[in-house]
DNA sequence: CGGAAATATTACTAAAATATTACAGAGGGG
DNA sequence: CCCCTCTGTAATATTTTAGTAATATTTCCG
């Protein structure tokens, strides 16, 4: 089920939406301020959060930030009536990932969010092929020629983006950026060691091919297979 | 280069938002109503279509429907200065990807394209064709009668900028100063080197060359073939 | 035609990037 | 409390890159 923090100080209304997103088969939580919205949205890990703009204490935009310092995955959307040009790039610059204006109409909000959420399901797919190996990101499996293997943490991560990547190269800070979330490895040999490893994982299918595109990243190749 | 439809009868504001656009740095085109506009999607494949949902002839709803029957990929965001709830519903049920209210500020509408295209990760073309030679900049990769060779950084980057300017010459000091950052490597002979192996790399096809303009530059050029 | 400057060509090599393997501490589950 | 997995680090091996130097060739211009 899809999890959806509401966070607005404006209670009554709340209710309504919390309601009207929870016939429309939503997951919903409601926090009526900041601090309320954080403990929730830890405990609860929602894939998106509605954040009101114009609360008293912390507010939409200082919650949003707070949450990604540690968080750049998960969807936030602005809700607002203030509609100065300022406020409506700020929403963005914060890395939010919409910003819309009060007021809407709930089924308006409804359909921006199945859109988002559909958008990103592409990524989430769980299931995939690499070449003639199977890949689920979920159970973090490999399997070729009916064996399978389970692949760590740290692995599936960077898996992950290079499958979403196909064919296409990605760099080496992103990859950094993404998984380690810190910068500070740069210098650092785990994520050659990582390949390393998901190369040796991968190499029963020869039609995978993980290749380096020195100094600047990695390709996750699908080769024509022989047979 | 990211390529973006415009389809809008107001032809004023059209030309000022595709400056913009073009300012930074999406590739765009213009039509003024959805015939126009559809020959366009055809023949330029563009990442994503800003549709006018009010024109004569064929209104935006329209195209957008004509459009999704074969393409269910690309993105549609609907501009409108039509505030119906019929209507901001009916932009989503055509599968619309977003729906923006006239009037908006430009920052907005490309905070929006960003946004979306980075978490749909659309990235920009790296494919381009130099003569009969295929050239992915992004793999850095070089395809000639099914052989692949994969260049290095440099390389890459040097070959990036006379592709862009093909047919034109790029000056010894443009490369210099952009590969480089360096203009310290002006007696420098790392770049008549590094000519010299983008020369025998390209050399299989024939009708690629590589000018030198005696105390100028470099250019690209394209010969017609003699097959 | 001649000489100087610019460019081409080739080989070499230091340094940097990456691969590979082993190992140890952290942390979790039983 | 023990065993096992994970993951970073370190040590070492290997590969790639890209500048430089040595030399050859071309171009320019009087």
């Amino acid at each position: 089920m899809i999890k959806i923090l509401l966070v607005d100080d404006d209670v009554a209304n709340s209710m309504f939406l919390k309601q009207y997103l929870e016939t429309e088969g939503f997951e919903v939580a409601y926090a009526k301020d900041g601090n309320a919205g954080y403990g929730l949205y830890r405990s609860m890990q929602p894939q998106l959060i509605l954040l009101d703009v114009n609360m008293p204490g912390m507010n939409g935009f200082e919650l949003a930030q707070l949450i990604r310092e540690t968080d750049s995955d998960v969807l936030i959307f602005f809700l607002t009536d203030r509609t100065g040009k300022e406020d409506r790039l700020k929403g963005f610059i914060i890395k939010g990932n919409d910003y819309i204006p009060k007021p809407f109409y709930p089924e308006e909000l409804v359909a921006k969010i199945k859109e988002r959420l559909s958008d990103r399901q592409i990524m989430e797919e769980t299931v995939a092929m690499i070449g003639d190996t199977r890949y689920d990101s979920n159970l973090s499996s490999l399997t070729f020629e009916e064996v399978s293997v389970t692949i760590s943490e740290r692995q599936n991560e960077i898996l992950k983006i290079l499958v979403g990547q196909i064919g296409r190269m990605v760099a080496r800070d992103y990859i950094l950026e993404t998984v380690w979330g810190d910068v500070s490895y740069r210098n650092s040999l785990a994520l050659n060691v990582q390949i390393n490893y998901l190369r040796k994982i991968l190499s029963p299918d020869s039609s995978v091919v993980i290749d380096t595109l020195h100094k600047r990243g990695y390709v996750l190749r699908i080769k024509a297979n022989p047979g």
